[in-house]
RNA sequence: GGGCCGUUAACUCAGUCGGUAGAGUAUCUCCCUUUUAAGGAGAGAGUCGUUGGUUCGAGCCCAACACGGCCCA
């Protein structure tokens, strides 16, 4: 055989030669009974047991670093609970295995050993292999041990490389999974019940967001990825179904951005006999819940804020907040060229044609939001950006919902919903309007869901939460990306 | 969509003024039976993101494009 000079080709030449020389490559026998993390807290707990009652251990992962000493090694396996040192000698596993497959073996392949434990010269304790097998043979080499991957790029592209290397990166992505399960703990406590809608959907509502379209082959029609499940789920409200959510996914054909990703995770549930104010409650304790299950606290530190969900949290007026926070002198409130010389002075983008409310709500974005650091409810948004939210019996022009913003971004949205039919109407066809004079993420007449409404919703709350920013929080990560495991990439060439 | 930055060996990165492509890790050969980012001796490994331009000569200068990162919309 040639001798190939790459990496790859010496790889893939030299398991070949083993394959030859009858070694099997993928044997699918090897059991293992033992954890890395069992024998570790062993050490931790009880490490006169290894010496007294010389348990045997078996146990599988792959190698991560291998020192070879002539006719002994020292290496370290990885399984899913941590690493470990395994010393291997000639003179143990026999001078077959140790010259004429050990030896030919490469850092990255997933070994089975079975052994007890050792105390080394340098107090480690290491397991002492009585036998050794290969349990599956690699090809790529791993990368640069002490670094690993660190262009992101990479990591993202190949983020089972990226979690092999790193452990920070598997916490993140553990975390996430504790952060879904509490949460789902904590609502099924409640007596949520957890319900799967359309992901397909044929009108894409429940938000104002673009789409994206697919289309149904054997049915010749047009279909939408979802943008929310929120007009499904007050159906089952509708239909008795008075307590449910929803975790997944939901889809926006939006720009990518380090608070964004096309595909992105949300609960969403609701709860009937209750308002706007009853799920600001509702949120205060299962966030409080989550971050105890999860960090150990209800205190957080994200970028080096400490972020406290243990307190009532601070719930202000929209336009109060431009007063309160933003610095905007009251008597301006009405004064739209008052308020466009306010937005110029502070550096605000605004355009002279926009609507008061669009210039209130951009000064908003601009002034208050990234201030709002401790968790803080806004509530009274405008009937026009709310189509689904219930009216304010004492204001109509403003709605009974609330957005939660939390380390200057937002977090959720939750509101009292809607439930007259012949208002809900009202509010699609003025979003029809709207989408007519240049609003492309206006929200569609669905005609289906107001005959849903017809048939009587109970007065019923409901709410949206962010997964992948309560992620971020959580984990102290500043891009989305750092939450989702295979983050939408462009094509490589 | 705009601005700035990046792309060199499998990985992490150097690369001076435009003049023969470098290191560490990993891999291969040899020595080494308690190492700790083991050590010692040696070797192989490159479409310098792509395409074009300037130049006697381009990893380096210029342009366009691709992919990615950060910021902005």
């Amino acid at each position: 055989m040639e001798k190939t000079t790459d990496i790859l080709g010496q790889r893939k030449q030299k398991n070949e030669e083993l394959r030859k020389n009858g070694v099997n490559l993928f044997p699918n026998d090897f059991r293992v009974e033992n954890t890395v993390k069992e024998i570790n807290e062993i050490i931790e707990n009880a490490p006169e047991t290894l010496d007294k009652d010389k348990p045997l251990f078996v146990v599988a992962g792959r190698m991560m670093a291998v020192n070879k000493m002539g006719k002994a090694s020292f290496i370290r396996i990885k399984d899913r609970t941590g690493i470990i040192q395994v010393y291997v000698a000639r003179d143990e596993i026999g001078a077959d295995i140790y010259n004429n497959l050990f030896k030919k073996l490469d850092i990255g392949d997933f070994v089975g050993i079975k052994g007890g434990m050792f105390k080394t010269r340098t107090g480690e304790w290491t397991i002492l292999a009585k036998s050794f097998e290969l349990v599956a043979k690699s090809t790529r080499p791993l990368p640069e041990k002490f670094k690993g991957l660190t262009d992101p790029e990479k990591r993202y592209r190949r983020r089972y490389v990226d979690l092999t290397m790193s452990q920070e990166v598997r916490e993140i992505f553990i975390k996430r999974s504790k952060i879904v399960q509490a949460l789902r703990t904590f609502l099924m406590k409640l007596d949520f019940l957890e319900v799967e809608t359309p992901m397909m959907q044929p009108i894409a509502g429940g938000a104002e967001a673009t789409p994206f379209v697919t289309h149904h082959k054997a049915l010749d029609m047009e279909l939408y990825l979802r943008i929310a499940p929120e007009l499904f789920l007050k159906r089952l409200v509708v239909g008795g179904f008075e307590r449910v959510f929803e975790i997944n996914r939901n889809f926006r054909n939006e720009g990518i951005s380090t608070r964004h990703n096309p595909e992105f995770t949300m609960v969403e549930f609701y709860q009937a006999y209750a308002n706007y104010e009853d799920l600001m409650d509702l949120t205060e304790e299962m966030f409080a819940y989550i971050a105890k299950e999860v960090t150990g606290s209800s205190k957080i530190t994200y970028q080096g804020e400490i972020i406290d969900f243990g307190t009532s949290w601070k719930r202000i007026n929209l336009i109060e907040s431009l007063v309160e926070i933003g610095g905007l002198d009251r008597a301006l409130l009405e004064d739209k060229e008052g308020l466009l010389k306010f937005g110029e002075e502070k550096g605000v983008k605004i355009t002279k044609k926009e609507k008061i409310g669009k210039i209130l709500t951009k000064l908003f974005d601009d002034l208050v939001e990234p201030k709002l650091v401790q968790p803080t409810f806004i509530t009274g948004y405008p009937v026009e950006v709310s189509p689904l939210s219930r009216r304010n019996d004492k204001d109509p022009e403003f709605t009974e919902r609330f957005e939660l913003f939390i380390a200057g971004r937002e977090i959720a949205n939750g509101f009292s919903e809607l439930n007259d039919p012949v208002d809900q109407r009202g509010r699609f066809e003025q979003q029809v309007e709207d989408k007519k004079s240049g609003n492309d993420e206006a929200h569609p007449m669905d005609t289906d869901y107001i005959e849903a409404l017809e048939y009587g919703m109970p007065p019923t709350a409901g709410e949206g939460i962010g997964i992948d920013r309560l992620a971020m929080l959580l984990t102290d990560v500043t891009s989305i990306r750092e939450v989702i495991l295979f983050p939408l990439m462009k094509h490589q060439n």
